[in-house]
DNA sequence: GATATTTTTGAAACCGATTTCAAAAATGAC
DNA sequence: GTCATTTTTGAAATCGGTTTCAAAAATATC
């Protein structure tokens, strides 16, 4: 393995100086410079990372927690993240959480470890006070997900609104029996989608169900073990809030396998305006949340931490956008 | 920060105690054993992971050069590759080309830096000359991407099998004109695909119109693209074999635009049984690939190369299995 | 040309762990 | 209780960089 040593010596210098060469610091001479740059290249020499990591106490890494790769939202998230970060020099550590608790924690240990410069939420599963005991091991900043009492840099959604708007569609296209079907009503960004939903409701004085409500919906399976539940009820709702596209897109196949029309007889709306919602027949009303943006900003606030700079009460907020499509019209029910 | 000197000064013993410790080595007495343990536990301590990189040469990180996260495919590969990482106590550096070969080069860059103890390379956009020279400076394996002339372990899949079965398939439906549409043409993995469709029509004394071919689908919007010429030819193919499950999506989405039947009119045919396949209508026929038993070995493989076991002839492969759905079963046209 | 100032350079300390080697302590044999 | 052997322990070297500090060299000022 090549070292500063060996290029210090090939280059008749010391390695004070190869040093200052690599890292561009002055008072160099532009003759050593070169000498070092020659030098450097007839080795094929390329810094050690780890004696770098360890002296400047920064590893150029930043870790991000997610749920799992798999989910398109969660995938999307962690693949706009990794572009860039790259593009401010940083390395994205993807850890998969996989709905633990302990895998959580084990990877928050990444942080005291100092095997990365800060950290990224996007989900959490442990309750915050076990969360927030990190905090004094390195900057960490929430994305997407959410603590009122958390003091860390947020980037958010307007979940609220998003709830607020797909509820509002349902209820224009003549709807007053509307079903709620999300998974994790734990989490911050489902009770707000939720507030958003009721908020919806109570504007046009409609009172919700409680048999209507599914909150163990995460995959397309789930939907379709849903829309079982649903076509069995007595008093059956005509429209579905769901919390992910992938669910909604199962609604819709159990639908089609019972023969029940969508939107005619169900309408579906599903959140996050994946691919997907533009293959089903037929094609996804949904929520679109602009992926790339959060990703973006959630990068540039972990990079601004990392260098102190910014401060721990910084809050973004995106605001999502109704997208129309067939899942939801109906010609049959329309109001206006 | 808590250093192995405070936890050595603490316990009233040597850092080189502290160290046996930490690393569960023999001749420790089990009084001191204790208060080691005592003095980390009161102090928080966790050990500095650079530190550790740097003495033990050793980062225990994998990197997996993947072409893009939301690609279902390489998504998947690389979920199953960061749990099964994780169970070897490895964690897993996943590091996106975008299909550019700058961005490749600069990631292979991460073995000279001994950033990562090792990389997995499921895609190759540079040539296999280029690559190979970074063999020196790491271990290195393939896992769904290979090379003829490459000596360093391999991981695959039997693609010309996949290709052929799928295709055998098309023509038992009755189907003489196959249109074969793929991306990546340079790629082996493609190219064996192609082997293996050749193969069929050899088998059955088809042969193959070049006008048929489009070499340039990754998409789901290439898929529809790729329709709309299809559909515009004077004497189109009844059948198309594509390359991914999104391309096959692509087509059958534009196909319903135009109001053309699949399977009756055209024949489609995916790769990869993503879960889009059981959503479209028509179901899509498929080719899977057990991209978990994949990435399992591939990380296994990695890990026994870090350690020195194992050898540089290694190869391993997975049969491809065909599924049939609807996309391909018309009663019209079926010749058994 | 002597002195003050600035620029350039290298020796040594340091980052936080692991490992070697030799000394100290404990144990065993008689 | 003495000597040999084994177990336990710590001082110091090491990994490969960066940074400090002081000395050396170059330049500026008069």
């Amino acid at each position: 393995m090549v070292t500063i040593d060996d290029v210090a010596k090939r280059a008749g210098l010391s390695k004070s100086t190869v040093s200052r060469v690599i890292n561009d610091y002055p008072h160099v001479s532009i003759k050593k410079k070169e000498k070092v740059f020659e030098a450097m290249k007839e080795l094929g020499y390329v810094p050690n990372s780890s004696a770098r990591s360890l002296r400047n106490k920064k590893t150029q890494m930043i870790a991000v927690l997610i749920p799992r790769i798999m989910n398109p939202f969660f995938g999307q998230l962690a693949e706009s993240m990794e572009l860039q970060a790259a593009k401010h020099g940083y390395q994205l550590l993807i850890c998969q959480t996989m709905y633990s608790k302990e895998t959580e924690l084990k990877h928050l240990e990444l942080l005291k470890m100092k095997q990365v410069d800060g950290m990224i939420l996007t989900s959490i599963e442990n309750e915050w006070d076990v969360v927030k005991e990190y905090l004094s091991y390195g900057p960490m900043i929430l994305c997407n997900e959410f603590e009122e009492e958390a003091t860390i840099p947020t980037v958010k959604f307007d979940q609220v609104h998003g709830g607020y708007v797909a509820t509002k569609h349902l209820i224009r296209q003549g709807h007053t029996k509307i079903a709620y079907c999300t998974g994790g009503q734990k989490s911050n960004v489902g009770q707000h989608r939720r507030r958003g939903f009721d908020l919806a409701l109570e504007e046009f004085h409609l009172s919700f169900d409680e048999r209507h409500g599914f909150y163990d919906a995460f995959s397309i399976e789930d939907g379709i073990r849903i829309f079982k539940q649903i076509n069995q009820m007595p008093d059956p709702p005509t429209a579905v809030f769901t919390g992910s596209d992938e669910v909604a897109a199962g609604i819709i196949t159990g639908a089609k396998e019972y023969g029940v029309k969508v939107p005619e007889a169900l309408a579906v709306i599903g959140f996050d305006n994946q691919v997907i919602t533009k293959l089903m027949d037929p094609k996804i009303s949904t929520v679109e949340q602009p992926i790339p943006f959060l990703a973006k900003r959630a990068v540039e606030v972990m990079v601004d931490r990392i260098h102190h700079k910014g401060n721990d009460e910084e809050v973004y907020e995106y605001p999502l956008e109704l997208i129309i499509r067939e899942s939801t019209v109906s010609p049959i029910r329309a109001v206006e």
